[in-house]
DNA sequence: TTTGGTGCAAATAATTTGCAGTCTC
DNA sequence: GAGACTGCAAATTATTTGCACCAAA
């Protein structure tokens, strides 16, 4: 293994499934990089790039897996389209999604983005949920661009 | 009619699909109608209020007529849940949705909410869409109460 | 009369579930 | 060896589409 990231996140899902009595599987492996190598991973995505390493991995196994990583907390996932949620890994920093609708390009931010708007949300109690948080519109190049036909 | 929003809105259904060369049928009337008394609403939760009315209107029918009120520019939509997009009335003002995952309750705030955020994508010139923007946190009494099982 | 619109049923797409065999611990 | 995990196939759920008939303009 090369992956930098990789070898850190694979030492926290040992430990976080042993913690929980759930066993350790390649599939598993697989699955946590594919999702940190992607960066950002629908579903359908993630099992492209899993099966392109170990063409035999199921999607179910792929469902299942992303929800058994999320409730360790090493992904998490945030809808980015109005179809599929996306994947991260939780190594990266937390941050805020922006997403053009025009050409679907998908920008990082980093949390201060959205800082008075938590703050604000705070005064009333609520907690935001930023690493959810995806913000739709269009980006300078294609409000510059003329319409689409 | 009683209602004062539906009969407003009933106009602007009538003129803009005589714009566009389409036509005004019952069903047009009617979701539209349900969008605007239900607020926020799935498709599913639309067909269900029509069919309270009008028991024989079709789901692809809610689909179809969503779609063409959404371009009308009639109705919008946003996602406000992991699952189905819910759709509301553009004869409320534009608003910002905040979303409590643990009760799901719904609260709209003004736009001014965001406006700190929108002016600092305006200077990477990205326009953000207000009106599709869903918050996703956990509200005060949610807070308060103790974890789930 | 001329299309556009609707209901219906079948087709897709995305995700979930039951189950029997397999593999981790 | 016990029980968790996986692959597979079938079941769900959500949405879309083709088509014949109906109806708004």
């Amino acid at each position: 293994m090369s992956d930098d990231a990789a070898t850190g996140s694979e030492e926290s899902l040992a430990t976080r499934l042993r913690e929980q009595g759930l066993r350790l599987t390649p599939q598993r492996q697989l699955i946590l990089r594919a999702v940190e190598e992607l960066r950002h991973a629908t579903p359908d995505e993630v099992l492209a790039h899993v099966r392109g390493q170990v063409s035999s991995v199921n999607a179910s196994t792929v469902y299942r897996t992303l929800e058994v990583l999320e409730e360790l907390g090493l992904v998490r996932h945030a809808h980015l389209s109005d179809r599929a949620p996306t994947y991260h890994s939780t190594l990266e920093h937390e941050h805020v999604h922006v997403v053009c609708r025009r050409c679907d390009s998908v920008r990082s931010y980093d949390t201060e983005l959205v800082g008075p708007l938590v703050a604000a949300l705070a005064e009333d109690g609520f907690t935001v949920d930023v690493g959810h948080l995806a913000i739709f519109g269009e980006c300078a190049s294609c409000v510059a661009r003329p319409q689409e036909p």
